[in-house]
DNA sequence: CTGTATCCCGTACGATACTG
DNA sequence: CAGTATCGTACGGGATACAG
């Protein structure tokens, strides 16, 4: 599964091409993680995972700390890269709800897979 | 649906356990992605993936724009976090090569999941 | 050759106040 | 309720100079 490659080329439903170069790879990496680089984003994409839908007020709650302006910044950035979709309901007073797109939702296993690695380091050898 | 599996519990090499709660995980992954923080930092990953070793001209030259400062400021965070191995030879003129280490190297699976699903991102339907 | 020390600046973020 | 506007600050990172 991890496998790094093989014949990727000509794939029928040809979507993803490996990177040729390492310079390529680390700028489709770096394009990649802008996705997620944001003091709050990570926080908001857990809170959503698993199709959860909630409110701004909502969000504002389970996330302790943020501020509306963050909160607020950060969907909009999170709205506009197509990971999150915003539904308004013309109320009084006005009700949104945030909710992961189909995409959104499918980074869960990458994230997955950081974690794994990441559970497999190796202890400090030294005192440090 | 986040939910990509079941009992983990007591799994034989158990070591990868999953996070209990959104919390966790968003905070599981942010130090995850801290390994990766920096603006050379993924470049020199990938300069170095595939167990090549450079010293540090080599990387200097083969990463243009970076500064001595900067690249020698990301290589001691790696070396530190146990990404990059560094080997000093006591030489004259002094000569320190550069290699990831295992758990380094095995970082690029989980790069290429993201690089995958960053692929499958839908156009934007609006015209932004 | 392989670094460290200073100085400077842009930007991300936090706090607070205000609005439809 | 669901935001925007404004201000202040901390920090990552660039340029340059110096050192073992």
């Amino acid at each position: 599964m991890t496998r790094t490659h093989e014949n990727v080329r000509d794939s029928p439903e040809g979507k993803y091409e490996e990177p040729q170069t390492p310079e390529a790879g680390a700028v489709r990496v770096e394009e990649a993680l802008k996705f997620l680089e944001g003091r709050w984003k990570l926080v908001i994409l857990f809170k959503l995972f698993g199709g959860r839908v909630l409110r701004f007020s909502a969000l504002e709650r389970a996330i302790p700390g943020v501020s509306q302006k963050m909160l607020s910044q950060q969907l909009r950035q999170m709205e506009r890269d197509g990971l999150v979709q915003r539904v308004v309901y013309p109320e009084v007073p006005p009700r949104v709800e945030y909710a992961l797109t189909e995409w959104g939702q499918a980074l869960c296993p990458a994230l997955d897979a950081l974690l794994r690695w990441a559970s497999t380091r190796p202890a400090s050898t030294d005192g440090s």
